[in-house]
DNA sequence: ACTATAGCGGAGGAGTGCCTCCGTTTCTAG
DNA sequence: CTAGAAACGGAGGCACTCCTCCGCTATAGT
């Protein structure tokens, strides 16, 4: 068995970090590889392209990640996982501004933003054990946003975050449009 | 050339339906199996699927719809249409209601929730005759709303039509989720 | 420098979907 | 009833993707 260091752990999901030089090189460039492919067609995006686009062998991704949902992973878990750092980055704003800003940088992530409306409804564990870690990391914003008074009490945490996902997946013009469409959608939220 | 009647014409894109009773069966078998494919698997659907569930041979699928784009275009085109005829329906409702019961309209074509999203930034011939037809049916039921003093003034059609498709699209644990998420973002359009 | 070995990469077989072509079947007009 | 025409359907060629396997190459430790 190979020698790694796991790069990532807080999710569980051990990614393995190969230890010679060039092998770490092709690492990484498969995942920005796949990160841009995931990201423009979907979680169903061709393999073989995408270690194309890296400049390494097909073999050279496969043993790397053995299965599509390994590499998925890699990316999508990675992504999820600075989500739920962004949770604490914005702790001491005020409770609706911190609340906001998390779901804005929500927003932001654009490599994962069709496979996460993809993978939804998806009943894996995958998807499961990054479900909970966003609503752990951003389950007490909202609580405490809602307390404060600044989102009205007949409505939870999933539903908005879904409302979001929703928002985030769709086409828009341009940036402009997408950010009015979220702040006219976020407005609903506050008590009238 | 085949001889045919054109079944749908109020959109510019003339359906051909067979003339052969035989022909007609599968024809209609064709477009039910299609509208379930696309809503299931979304425009990519596999046309061999399409036509196995629809108890035809491949060729007869391909003889009705010479091109996968056609027969997209004739289960996404009956929907949008059957969307502009629902807008004169709800047209002595008053302004609020009126613009709300088109949109549960709008939310509840099932077939074409997925491909709407999917091909709402394609810069394709079809796309933009069904956008124009969809708004020539929607806009005014939403500019009367607005003027009614409903709707906020400083929102526009186009951005609520991309909110609402971005939540139809989007995945939800059931329909009373779905129910209540679009209500909540519908609120944030009232004026404050 | 040397060598054991981790790592590389692409050829190739299997699977799947697209679409055409044409021999066979089914309909309908007379 | 019949014959011509319309429609049928699936075999098969092409293209593309998945994934495995194994001879070759680059690296790291001595």
């Amino acid at each position: 068995m190979t020698e790694t260091t796991s790069a990532r752990g807080s999710l569980g999901v051990a990614i393995k970090r190969p230890h010679r030089a060039d092998a770490r090189r092709n690492f990484d460039a498969l995942l920005a590889a796949a990160r841009d492919a995931f990201a423009e067609h979907g979680s169903g995006a061709s393999l073989e392209d995408i270690a194309r686009r890296a400049g390494v062998g097909i073999g050279t991704l496969y043993r790397n990640f053995p299965t599509r949902q390994d590499l998925f992973d890699a990316v999508y878990f990675g992504e999820i996982e600075e989500l739920c750092q962004a949770a604490d980055e914005v702790a001491d704003l005020p409770p609706w501004e911190a609340f906001e800003t998390w779901l804005q940088r929500f927003v932001g992530y654009a490599a994962t933003k069709r496979a996460i409306y993809e993978e939804l409804n998806r009943d894996s564990d995958l998807f499961r054990t990054a479900r909970e870690a966003m609503y752990d990391a951003g389950q007490p914003l909202f609580d405490q946003a809602q307390q404060s008074g600044a989102i009205r009490p007949d409505t939870n945490f999933d539903d908005v975050l879904r409302m979001v996902s929703g928002l985030t997946a769709a086409g828009f013009v341009d940036d402009a449009q997408r950010t009015r469409v979220l702040n006219l959608a976020l407005d609903g939220l506050h008590p009238r």
